[in-house]
DNA sequence: CCGCAAATTGGTAGCGCTGCCAAAAAACCC
DNA sequence: GGGTTTTTTGGCAGCGCTACCAATTTGCGG
């Protein structure tokens, strides 16, 4: 399993190595430090014969400037610190997707660290990353513990909560609301007939967006007098195969259900396949219905009815306005219903 | 679009706030400055009442530690610099997900980088990430450009190469041989009976990884006298539309394949897809493998025949063996083959 | 060729912390 | 109790860079 790699000096070449630095670059180019500061900055003047000289003795010395030090001495970080629930849901790594192409243009830095869903481990690792005094947290949703606002109120850098405009924002707020998604769910399977309404979802005092979702469906259904009828709630995070195990379990326990709301679309497209292998004709017999508008859900046989969400968007509009340090503000994107072939 | 958020003071609370200092903590708990560094780190001896007396002055002024300032300070640092193609194919998040784990339980930080497949912005990325000193540089693949390698050889810093072991490792290398998956693939095929069979991928200049897979996979149909019926590469990333694309296309230039690979899972669910709307019987009118071992894989109707690759495991053991400063080697964690349902 | 404004430059004090060393205090042993 | 150890502490010099200020050079008009 494991070859070591025959050779001789194996560690030996690691010891840290004597990095060239800004004072032996100044030596070298026979200038003074602040010079090759302001030449590698491009900031303050200099003339274009000393910037030659610089730059021949960056090159000659293979000096890659320290940015630590850098932010140590500068005022102002260009780190932005990430702290989010998962990895593995496909919503996370859009948005930072979005957010990193934005950051790196502008000469950012992205960090992160994951949460699991966990409220007390979201604190523990905010505390974490302030310590890198970025200058920029970015969270999702707004729900935090009472630690997490504090120190993060506390700290002084710019606070984004990505993803949920349903609450209080502490400073600058980008997504949509979750509220909304999940009453234009219930109105449209409504809207197109659907009476006996189920739902199938992962655990969900940990996504507290899908809570939301999940919450205001249910209102928007009573407020048309059709009550859901049935729910399967699964332990876990959200994945295809949980989805089509709920489902499995949703229908076995009730019988004439005619449209099931997944709480999000890799739940729906398990449901879906289960009906793909059971013969459940869709939507006719049974309609889905789901949500984020993931990219797989309009190559199925049937496009998947579902809300789509800006989460790239999301990412790059959060760094934006961290990059032009922005007034607190909240930014509504929207999301957009797709009709699909499953409901 | 875009409403601000009432309030009086927007962007006044935001002027670099004041943070409480070490100098700040040690005259409030009435001792040294290293005594307070000391108890901070629980490193060095110290009286249990001083601890209590420093712990007592760091809950009441809210410190928070620089981390840019003991980084800068210290020898080495906690950071871990991630170069990654992509952040849209989930096989980057998955290894992200395993490392960040282990590095997190570590008080290693993570920082990354998108390089969408561009090596010449891999080099650039590289350089930038160099400027923060990380103990190590993770990148995917050992395809880099001469810069970078001069570049990461000189930094004196550790160089992990994911997920990619057909080539000359710069220091360690953790993943499993792409050529191998591309190989058994093709003897899986053979052995099932396939003789006439095709391929659906995507870009293979730039994920050379996918490129590997696919020509050991054409050598050895080629040495088993079966070789590629025809193939259709579409531009661009892989993704479940354009698996789908693909192999409507391929099938409409080719009549009689009996079995398609695809150069991974979104591909190939793109693919299945595909067959199931045209009513296409699976594997019987056509075989369908792909590459990866998604979890969708195992829910579709039909699980998918695929090869299951560690990516979680590729990163964690990446983490652990940086954390623990482990000599230069290649550690081949291998893959599995799921015969699945549609082959 | 002088005087003054503008353009360049270098010196240097930190940024907040850690690492080293020596001083002080506590513990221990005849 | 004196002489050692051993533990606990504080002082201070940097880490490599930026920001500020003062010094120097250059440009230009008269």
């Amino acid at each position: 399993m494991v070859k070591e790699k025959l050779g001789s000096n194996v560690t030996m070449e690691f010891k840290h190595q004597p990095t060239a630095t800004l004072a032996e670059v100044a030596e070298a180019a026979g200038v003074g430090e602040s010079t090759v500061s302001r030449v590698l900055r491009n900031h303050g003047s200099f003339s274009g014969k000393t910037r030659e000289r610089v730059m021949a003795a960056v090159e000659r010395l293979g000096y890659v400037p320290n940015r630590i030090a850098g932010t140590l001495a500068s005022t102002g970080s260009r780190l932005v610190a990430f702290v989010i629930p998962s990895l593995s849901n496909i919503v996370f790594p859009d948005v930072l997707r979005g957010a990193g192409a934005v950051l790196e243009e502008n000469r950012y830095q992205a960090v992160f660290s994951v949460t699991d869903y966990d409220p007390g481990k979201e604190e523990a690792l905010a505390a974490a990353m302030l310590a890198w005094r970025p200058a920029a947290v970015m969270l999702a949703g707004c729900e935090h513990t009472e630690g997490t606002v504090k120190m993060l109120r506390a700290s002084g850098c710019r606070v984004v909560e990505l993803l949920d405009l349903d609450g209080d924002a502490l400073d600058i707020a980008v997504g949509f609301s979750n509220r909304a998604a999940g009453r234009e769910s219930a109105a449209f399977l409504l809207k197109r007939g659907y009476r006996r309404i189920g739902y199938v979802g992962h655990d969900l005092n940990r996504d507290t967006r899908a809570g939301k979702r999940f919450s205001s469906f249910c209102e928007t259904l009573d407020a048309h007098d059709a009550p859901l009828v049935a729910r399967e709630i699964l332990p876990g995070a959200s994945s295809v195969e949980n989805g089509r195990l709920g489902l499995e379990r949703l229908l076995a326990r009730t019988t004439d259900l005619d449209a099931v709301y997944f709480s999000n679309d890799d739940m729906a497209l398990g449901g879906y396949f289960h009906c793909l292998a059971e013969g459940i004709s869709i939507p006719s017999k049974l309609a889905i219905f789901g949500y984020n508008g993931l990219d797989i859900g309009r190559a199925t046989p049937q496009p998947l009815s579902t809300i789509r969400t800006p989460r790239v968007a999301t990412g790059e509009i959060a760094a934006q306005l961290v990059v032009a340090n922005a007034p607190a503000q909240a930014v509504d994107l929207g999301f957009e219903l797709i009709e699909g072939a499953t409901a």
